[in-house]
DNA sequence: TGAATTTAGATTGTCGACAATTAATAACGT
DNA sequence: ACGTTATTAATTGTCGACAATCTAAATTCA
C-alpha cells in the first residue's frame, strides 16, 4: 500500500457544519482504505469515534452514498463499497464518456490563460516527476490536477459536479488502493501533452478522442494491478 | 400545464420507510410543479404537511438533492431547483453523452428477446398514439419506457443508476413543466425505430450516434418551448 | 441430529427538544 | 432621512431517547 498524506480535499468544499467535517474525514479514510472496503458501518460505533451524534453521522453517510463510497439498505445499514473488477469497468465506461465530453467542451470554452496554466502545470509535473521518482502521491495529485482543470474548463456546472464531486472519489479509491506507480508515468505525460495541444487548437473532436483513449489506457493499467492483486490472494 | 396522473414512480423503488414515502411524494410534486421551482422549502412547514418529523423530512431532502431536484446551503436551507435555459443545455449535454454510451452498450448486451420487446413496445405506442391524439401523458410515458429499456439494456449498473435514478427526474421536470406535446411525435417515432434497428444489428457506433442526435432534437424541442414560455412573461 | 420457531440482543428509523446560525425588525446615531 | 448597529424571531444543525426492524442465538419439535 502506498503512503498517502494530506490534502485529500480536492473538490473545494467549505467545511461549516459538523457533518461536513465527518463527511470529509470519513471520505478520506474510505478512499485510503483505513476504513476497509466492503466493511459494515456501525452507526453507534462511528458516531462515538468521531464524537458526534448519530443524526450528524447519518447526514455524512448520506453524502458518502451520493458519491458512491457507501451503499445503504433500508433497516439494514451502510456498507463501504466493494472494489470489484466489474464495477471498475462500469465506472470507467461512464468516466470515459463524461470526461470525453468535458474535454470536447473545454476545447471550445477554456480561456487562453487557462490553457497556458495547464501547460505550465504539465511542465512542473515533468520536473517534479524526475526528481521524485517513484513517489506515487505527487503523480496522483498531478494527474488529478490536470484532469480537474480540463473538467472545469468545460464550464458545464452539472458535468463538473458529476465528475469532481460524485465520481472522482470512487476513482481515487481504486487508484490509491491498487497502488498507482508503475511505468505508465511517461506515457501518460505524452498523452496529456497531446490533449493540451488539441484543446489549444480548439479541436474538440480530437481532444475528446484523445481523452477517451487516455482514460481507457488508465483503466487497462488499473485492471492489471487489480488482476495482480486478486491473483496474490 | 398538461395533466399528469399516477405512476410517476418509474424507477423501481420499494417503499419501506417513512422517508421513502415522503421522498417519492415530494419528488412527484416537484416534478409536476405542485411545489414550484425556485421556491424555498421550510422544513417545519413541510414536515407538518407530510405528518412526519423533521429528521424524516431531512432524510427525504437529502435524497432529493442527490437527484438534483433541490439545492442546499449550509445554515440557510433548501430550495427547489430553478429551471433555466443554461441548466437545460448542461443537463442535455450530459444526458446525450451518457445515453449515447448506454445505447452503444445496449447494442452489444441486449438479449434478442429484449430487442423484440422493445419493438413491440414501439408498435403499441404507434397505435395508442393514433387513438389518443394530443394526450401528452401517454407520449411522455411511452418515450420514457423506450429510453429506460435501452438504458437497462446496457447492463451497466452504474450507468443505469446515474440515468434512471439521478438524472431522469430532472429531465422529466423540464418536460412536464414545459408541456410536451407538439408535432415531434411522429418524428420521434421514426428516430426510435432507427435506433432499434441499429441495436438489432449490433451496430453500437451507429446506435450511439442516432441516440445522441435523437436527444439533441429533443433538447431543441424543449428549448423552443422554453423560449416561448419565457417570452410570454 | 437437523430444521424450524421463538426469543433475545443489537441496529436502524423516527421523534421532540435544545443549541447555533441566519434573516428580519427595531433602535440608534450622524 | 438614511445608513449602521442591536435585538428579536425564525430556521437550521445537533442531540439523546424511544419505537420498529433485523440479525443471531437459544429453544423446540420432528
Amino acid at each position: 500500500m502506498t503512503e498517502q498524506k494530506a490534502n485529500d480535499n480536492y473538490n473545494d468544499i467549505t467545511i461549516t457544519t459538523a457533518s461536513d467535517q465527518v463527511f470529509v474525514d470519513m471520505r478520506r479514510e474510505i478512499v485510503q482504505g483505513t476504513i476497509e472496503q466492503g466493511s459494515k458501518i456501525s452507526e453507534p460505533e462511528l458516531a462515538k469515534r468521531y464524537g458526534v451524534s448519530r443524526a450528524t453521522l447519518r447526514e455524512a453517510l448520506n453524502r458518502l452514498e451520493s458519491c458512491y463510497l457507501v451503499e445503504r439498505k433500508a433497516n439494514v445499514g451502510c456498507r463501504v463499497v466493494a472494489l470489484t473488477a466489474e464495477r471498475l469497468i462500469e465506472v470507467y465506461q461512464v468516466r470515459s464518456a463524461l470526461e470525453g465530453l468535458a474535454c470536447r467542451l473545454a476545447a471550445d470554452n477554456m480561456e487562453p490563460q487557462e490553457v497556458q496554466g495547464l501547460k505550465q502545470l504539465l511542465n512542473q509535473h515533468l520536473q517534479t516527476q524526475r526528481v521524485k521518482e517513484g513517489e506515487s502521491y505527487y503523480q496522483e495529485a498531478g494527474d488529478l490536477d490536470f484532469h480537474y482543470r480540463i473538467i472545469k474548463g468545460s464550464k458545464n456546472a452539472h458535468l463538473i459536479h458529476l465528475l469532481c464531486n460524485e465520481l472522482y472519489q470512487l476513482i481515487r479509491m481504486y487508484r490509491v488502493q491498487m497502488g498507482m506507480a508503475g511505468p505508465r508515468v511517461s506515457k501518460a505525460f505524452d498523452e496529456h501533452l497531446a490533449i493540451i495541444n488539441a484543446i489549444e487548437n480548439h479541436d474538440g473532436e480530437l481532444a475528446e478522442m484523445l481523452m477517451k483513449r487516455h482514460i481507457s489506457a488508465s483503466q487497462a493499467n488499473i485492471q492489471t494491478k487489480f488482476d495482480l492483486h486478486a491473483a496474490k490472494k
